[in-house]
This record gives structure tokens, sequence and C-alpha cells, in this order.
DNA sequence: TCAAAAATATACCGATTGGTATAAAATAAA
DNA sequence: TTTATTTTATACCAATCGGTATATTTTTGA
């Protein structure tokens, strides 16, 4: 890794979190220069302008998330359990090194549907590997005898991302971590009806 | 209604689809313009600054979704018919006069929680409100024994919200009604099983 | 060690931001 | 109908926006 490629690493570092938080449009050059502490030139002698930033700084915040869950994924062996590891760990993200200002995917998905066709995408194909990732798992389930063979996977599947994602947002917006807890009940529950 | 109060009220419905879609920052003096065809003056001379138009038209999408929510419920006797309103509407906003750019809730939630106190109080207590009429209406089912007196009324309550506001997260950024469908059949069950 | 190349900083650009002072126009009360 | 008041439009403000040309410094390979 030269030089360049260190200073790029470093900038998508420092900003993933101000993109996360404040969001694109929220998040200034002057943001940018603050969290990284170089100046406008060496930002753009390394990107070639806000746009490009912002899509690494994203895919770099849902790298962090992936990373947690396939982390604490390997530590089972069965479908159920891996598939309890979202519960556990959306559970409690807070004790888990989250990215400043909660979940990519929600973040993005709502600030860009309707304003930033780049960033929607981006959040569009997270949301499909994510989709895909669960459908797997599940149908691997069923294959090993783990789960009944009449379950609704793909229902499964985005009903558990539909109701963590939601579970982020109110957690984050009320402070309420009980709430949090209740909510991960039911994501339980529907993994235990597998 | 005098003058005044009527442009406020056409300023209000005006802009409020332009911040549900934008968001706060992302929409600009010029957007209110534009969405108005009123002049910068005519504005300030009814609102103090942009925070309080967006808080009004915050509270105008808010509004026009419980609306909704109250005309359609209002057809039904039963606190199980009621409630599956929500699965009715939810299952296709989209045939409603629902907000353009999705929940304000949501969108209002993703964006202000780090950044916007005054919004953030806001759709806090939307959420809050919302909790609780669920809430009333899962205990008066109880009550009239139209549900089994050892359901987890808080959980199911805040769990029902948190899957429908990342339904409509998923359904607005991809696009995939079927993903909406399948969604809000989970939250379907989630009232049968009351 | 030294020159070529790459990376970074400085200084600036026009456009747009939210906001305001004031003038003009429209409304409301007498 | 006239006058006082409110409402709206015009013209402007400093600050900030994203972005760039160029100078300076640092890294790299010979």
């Amino acid at each position: 890794m030269n030089k360049a490629e260190k200073t790029r690493q470093f900038i998508v570092e420092k900003t993933a979190p101000v993109f996360n938080e404040k969001g694109y449009v929220g998040t200034s050059l002057n943001d940018m220069t603050n969290a990284t502490g170089l100046t406008k030139g060496s930002i753009y002698g390394n990107f070639a302008n806000k746009d490009e930033v912002a899509l690494a700084a994203f895919d770099h915040n849902l790298k962090q998330v992936t990373t947690i869950i396939q982390q604490e994924m390997s530590k089972h062996n069965t479908c159920r359990e891996k598939l309890m590891v979202y519960v556990q760990v959306y559970s409690n993200f807070q004790k888990h090194p989250f990215p400043e200002g909660g979940c990519p995917l929600l973040n993005t998905a709502t600030e860009a549907d309707d304003t930033h066709a780049g960033l929607r995408q981006r959040a569009a194909d997270g949301i499909q590997r994510w989709k895909n990732a669960i459908t797997a798992l599940i149908e691997k389930g069923i294959q090993l005898g783990e789960f009944r063979k009449d379950v609704p996977v793909e229902q499964t599947a985005l009903s558990m991302i539909a109701t963590i994602e939601g579970c982020i947002m109110m957690t984050k917006l009320t402070g309420k971590t009980h709430y949090q807890k209740a909510i991960m009940r039911t994501v339980e529950k529907l993994i235990d009806d597998l």
C-alpha cells in the first residue's frame, strides 16, 4: 500500500462516521477536512469529488457491520445459532464496534431513495446481499433438517431485516434500549418458529 | 382563517412533500420558493426561519398519515379489525393519499437523530403516540375478550411499528412491492397471534 | 544523491446558502 | 373611501458550498 492508497483509506475511515451521522448532503467538504486534518487539495488529489468519498465511506461503514456479523457467526455451527447472531448483535449493537450513526443501510436508504441514485443503488445492493445471506442460511437449515420444510423463506428473511432496521431507527430515535430488547425478541421468535 | 393563516397553510402544504423527499438540510429556501411560487420575503413574513417551516411540514405530513389510518379504522368495529387496518394500509400505501417521500417518521428519525434536536423530538413524540394507540387497541381487545390475556402488549406494539417502518424503507429503496406484501404478512401474523 | 513523479497545501473561483432591510402592494378597519 | 396595518416582493448581505489551478512539499526509483 503506497502513500496515496494509505491516504485514501485514511480519508475514508475518518469521514465514514461523519457521512453516517450527517448524511450525504449534510456533510460538507469542511466537515471532511476537519475530520481528516487534511486540506481540500489533499482530499481532491485522492478522490474525484464528494460523491466518490461518500460511496467509499458507505462501503466502509457497511463492511464494518458485515464483519461483526461474520465474526460472530464463525463462533457457531448450526444454522439456527448463526441466525440468532443477528438477534444477539442487534439486541446490543452499542456493545459492538458498530459504525457511529447507526446502520448505514438505513441511513443511506432513507436519505438517498429520492435524491441520489448512486447511493441508493449501493444501499439496495446491500439489502439484496443481506437477504441472500439469510435466505441461504434458512435453506441450508431446511436441508439439514434444522428447520421445517414449509417455512416461508423469503418472507422470513425480509421480515427479519425490516424489523431489525425499524428497531435501530426507534432505538436511536428514542434512546430507549428496552424498546430494542423487546423488538429483537420478536425477531428471535421469528427464528424460533422456523 | 385570514390571509396570513391561509398563506401559512399554503406554504406548509406545498413544501411538506419537498421536505419529506429531500430532508431538512437537502431542502433549500430556493426549493421552498419554487414549490410555493412565493418569494423569500413572503415566506419569511409568515415563518421565522427554515426550522419553523420544517417543523410545520413534518406535522402536516404526519397528520396526513394518521388521518388515513383513522379514516380506515372508523370503518371497522373490532379491535382486531382495527389493528388489521395497519396491514391493509401499509401493504398498499401507494394506493392511499400517503405523503410523497414515504413515512415522515422514518425520514425525519433517520436524518435528525444525530443532527436536529427539534425534529428528532417531533419524530420521537410521533412514535410514542403511535405506540400508545396500538397499545390501547390491544388492551381494549384483551378486555373485550378478543385477544388472549397473556399477549406481550408493548412488544407487539413496538414490533409492529418497527416492521412497518423497515418495510417502507425496503420497499421505497428497492421498488419491489412483493417485498412489501411479504413483510406485511408477518405483521398480519403478529396480530393473528394475539 | 538526485531528478522525476506523486501527493499535499494554498489561494482562489462562481454559485448557492440562510437570512434581512426596505420598498411596494394588498388587505382590513374606520 | 381613506388610512393604518399587514402581507409580499425586491435587492442585498456575509458565509459557505463544491470544486480547481497552481505552487510547494514529499515520496519514489534510478
